[in-house]
DNA sequence: GCCAACGTTGGC
DNA sequence: GCCAACGTTGGC
């Protein structure tokens, strides 16, 4: 099995947080309506990992969660046209890794979510991955 | 509250 | 197929 692939998933906490997602454990990762965004969906493997942003409010990186599903029909989609995946907590950054931050280092230069701030769904790469994971503290 | 980025829609 | 108008997202 190839190494796990690491990604950044966005939430705005009003509509679902990671406390919610704390509480649900498991929670299918539903209302992606954009195409890049999707296509990112499907390349997701089971025991990926990813980043939990807080979009709007706190605007932070506050948790990780786990890939447990790979990309299945949209419950929430009438059309059948979208994907989505489940998600399972994992545990939380010790320390929130703001966006200020993260435009502030210079290591992170050329991320996508600085660069393309509307996509909800994105790749991080491994050494991006190590650099935010420091950040915040977080050992996985 | 404003604005930039970007996607979608519809007229031509 | 082009492009203006409009809606949405998300940062400031």
């Amino acid at each position: 099995m190839s190494k796990p692939a690491h990604w950044l998933v966005k939430s705005e906490p009003d509509a679902f947080s990671w406390d919610q997602q704390v509480k649900h454990g498991t929670e299918a990762w539903t209302g992606v309506r954009n195409h890049q965004a999707a296509a990112f969906l499907k390349a997701m493997k089971k025991g990926d990992l990813a980043f939990f942003y807080h979009s709007n409010e706190g605007k932070e990186i506050v948790g990780v969660v786990r890939v447990v599903r790979e990309a299945y029909q949209d419950p929430t989609d009438d059309t059948g046209r979208w994907v989505c995946v489940d998600v399972q907590a994992v545990s939380p950054v010790p320390k929130p890794v703001t966006l200020a931050t993260i435009k502030t280092e210079p290591k992170l230069e050329g991320i996508a979510l600085v660069r393309q701030s509307r996509l909800s769904v994105m790749p991080i790469s491994d050494a991006h991955w190590a650099v935010i994971a420091k950040l915040g503290g977080w050992k996985g």
